[in-house]
DNA sequence: CTTATTAATCGTAATATTGCAATATACCAA
DNA sequence: TTGGTATATTGCAATATTACGATTAATAAG
């Protein structure tokens, strides 16, 4: 059916699936990348180095700014974007207690 | 048009965006989870603890199983499945790395 | 051998995602 | 006002994902 069925799951497994799925496609994390290494930058750039086309582009930011995870800044006919600090320490959180988990040493395997 | 564009990527881009797609839905989060909890356990266990069909369960359990991150032993009829710790820590690794990257005070938003 | 049990596979329907051309919008400069 | 620039939105085609019924495969039990 191609649709989820969020309704059976806990409000924490759904939203490490939700900020999971934002790095699930490699342009997105190339995006965010991008953006730790020189801090801030314009849609234009991304274009450049990324070398998606742009309305791809915008999609993609789009989909990050709505989890929160960029913030985009108006200026004159550009946006500049940069990552939100604080959201993403907050998903940091939720990915790291989900990752840390402790492993069992003996188990059937 | 559907399809990543994976070349234009890094390799590293690539693995986290493979690895973190495996936790972007909910129902391998909670197979994940309950392996986690009780170390090892079956197929149908999962079924009935997670309320997804049987084929729906063996297929996220195959992803999971061929990105190496779980293990299965066959016992019989049943399969019995756990975390394969290593593989685990290497993806740990991978992630966190990325995740932990050093946020700018100074930017444009 | 027959039957029950468990899990994998196949086939398919419904929906989601990716990517881009075309277009729209918003702002600036002359 | 006109033209240029940067980004967002729309619409659509191609592909991927999710879910499950039906079936198959493999083993165990009687």
């Amino acid at each position: 059916m191609g649709i989820t069925k969020t309704e059976i799951f806990t409000e924490q497994q759904n939203q490490i699936a939700l900020f999971a799925k934002a790095f699930g496609h490699p342009a997105r994390v190339a995006i965010l990348e991008h953006l730790f290494s020189i801090q801030e930058c314009y849609c234009g750039d991304l274009v450049d180095v990324i070398g998606l086309a742009q309305p791809t582009i915008s999609q993609h930011l789009k989909e990050l700014k709505q989890l929160g995870l960029i913030k985009g800044n108006v200026e004159g006919t550009s946006v500049c974007y940069c990552i939100d600090g604080d959201n993403w320490a907050t998903m940091k959180e939720i990915l790291s207690q989900f990752l840390n988990q402790d492993i069992a040493e003996n188990n059937c395997c």
